[in-house]
DNA sequence: TATGAATGAGTCTTCATTCAT
DNA sequence: CATGAATGAAGACTCATTCAT
């Protein structure tokens, strides 16, 4: 075996070390994430120490601190990777084309939401009941977070506005209203015990905020 | 002066000195109580110490085991008042007269509650915001004062709907989302700095969910 | 009435108010020293409050504080009783006369000793079981009323042996066990269910002490 | 070196670290032990608190808590440890052969309970003057302690009763005594600045309760 | 990289004692 | 004298984080 060969022979096995380290790496990342995904959802973060999230991802308190800096940080993470996923599923109503789209579009947006948060139900719940309380600026993160919602919920309401569809209102108490009614629902549909048709879910939600509950 | 009279000024006596205590000993709990809403409305029940709440309260660390058993129950108590005030507030929807009465009585509860919350800001603060994932136990007298709310929405619904003002739905979806929707808007109204009309407020919110977001 | 025969009256009155006021504050105290008496002999020293006392007694904080200065004061006046009563009853033993008195001088402590004893049966536990660990200072007194007792004990088994009646010892070391069999026995006898006879428990103590367990 | 080799060099390796891990662990409760037993036996179980115990020890607070679940339990741990090794040093006499060995029997329990009680000096203190008021349960235990060390003697003496060496007496009562000589003359011993000799002291214990203080 | 023993700041709670009425 | 509300020092215990191996 030549020189050149041996050093690319070298460099592979480096590569390959690395690569396999970086998926050793991410792996253990995984585990932990997993498993305090699991316990932060069922006995919230207060309630859930250190050492009940590094027993159930079978994983030494060291390690612990070798991926993440703090409690704290990994909790945020957790939630940063709902915002995204929630963040993703909604987009903006546009009006460039096809027909009665605005409408399909709010209900795609409402149906790939709930989708997302079924899909994660652990974080959903962690989410939606006690991402909140942490600190100020735990709690400042937060509220940015449901005001952007609230703020496309709102540039949607005002799009409606002008496009005739949407009613003569405070858009902005609006959109919080209708921010809250979702989060309420989706609280309820998947605390409670009977799974709900996600498809259901979303028209039921749908019709709600678009309609109200009046008859005409 | 005779015997009889001196035996009754002592017990009127008595009688002063222990009116006087007994308002003293209300006037500590009060100042506790009003401290600590202070303090929780703030910095959350998590994040703030028993320490920071009698530094505001003004008063010596026995004291407040003097009035309240624990931190949590004091807590708990702060919550409880907030029940019973909602709880006062909202009047199951009668038909038993009136015209169109169904309608303003829906009114009525709306901004009967609301005017509790902003009247009670800081303890609604806390009520909305992170009165949940301090234990099992206490998460469920949370829920069941919500599944309370949300019972009377739902019945309010039904007779709606059997009356024929409300239109055909999931009338247990509707309510979580009607529950949701006045939870957020008044959160973000006591939050927000700008202070809102109650009444805007009230009528905005019901609308919103008599009708709607839709123009027709 | 003149002016003598007022003053006459008024002093009595004075006299009778101070007897009066006298009998109140000795009452004060006894209610005081039962209650404590009544609670230490139950829960032990540390495991009993000033709450727990005052309670009992029916007596107000701070009138505890007028008749005693600690709680501790309370406990030593408490044990300061039993000293007094158990060393009353025990009497150095004499050979000036009589026939063979030492011995009945002997037995004659023991039953007095025991009668003290039983005669206090809260106070007794309380100095036999837990009048040791409160702190170096009244582990001293303590200290110092066993060594009386003791001293009492070996200066009468001097005595025996000078006079031929008691057999070569040490006669420190068997002053303790003389006086240890006593405390242990006399502990049982109160505390175990079975009341004993006072007569009885004398004599088998004082048997023991005499002659041992040997036959011979 | 082969991949299996490797192996097993890495397990022991993993080993080695875990004994010495573990040796280390047992060195910490040593540590605890040995430095609670000092304070302890100076300053009594109420009088002495954690922090004197860790500081005595020169640990860290939350280490204490890392080898025994509160200071009680060390306590605890501490007169299991005199149970059993006094336990241990008892043996039940028997008569199964040998010429007189019942009373050299007695002698030699008489022998071994005082050197483990001059051998453990702290722990004996401890034993003896303060094991009794911490609360109910801890008493229990004590008293089961003593009830079978009396239970032991008690049915020595039946034993030599019928083998016509003990003289007729209430054994349940003597045996109270005899125990009770053998706690006081030890403890006097071990709190006496002059040390003894072990084997003068068993003798002259063993003599008084043989033969009691009587000449004849 | 992985481990888990060690750390100590921080928390809640108790209770003997004081003092204004 | 009597009261009992108020005090605050002191205690036990927790748990997120660090660091030597």
């Amino acid at each position: 075996m030549v020189w050149a060969d041996q050093m690319a022979e070298r460099d592979a096995d480096k590569d390959g070390r690395k690569q396999r380290a970086s998926a050793r790496r991410s792996h253990r990342r995984g585990q932990i994430l997993a498993a305090s995904r699991k316990v932060f959802s069922v006995k919230g973060y207060h309630a859930c120490s250190v050492a009940e999230i590094i027993a159930e991802a079978r994983v030494a308190r060291g390690t612990f601190y070798l991926y993440f800096p703090s409690k704290r940080a990994l909790f945020e993470e957790l939630l940063e990777q709902m915002f995204s996923q929630i963040a993703g599923a909604v987009r903006r109503i546009t009006v460039d084309g096809g027909l009665d789209p605005a409408l399909e579009q709010m209900y795609g947006n409402v149906q790939r939401v709930i989708e997302v948060l079924v899909g994660n139900r652990d974080l959903t719940i962690i989410l939606l009941r006690e991402a909140v309380g942490l600190d100020a600026d735990f709690d400042h993160k937060l509220n940015v977070f449901y005001d952007r919602l609230s703020d496309i919920i709102d540039s949607a309401l005002q799009l409606g506005q002008s496009m005739g569809l949407v009613r003569e209102c405070d858009t902005r108490l609006v959109s919080h209203c209708v921010l809250g009614s979702v989060k309420e629902a989706m609280l309820r549909a998947l605390t409670g015990e009977a799974a709900r048709d996600t498809d259901e879910l979303a028209r039921g939600i749908l019709d709600y905020n678009l309609r109200g509950v009046f008859k005409v």
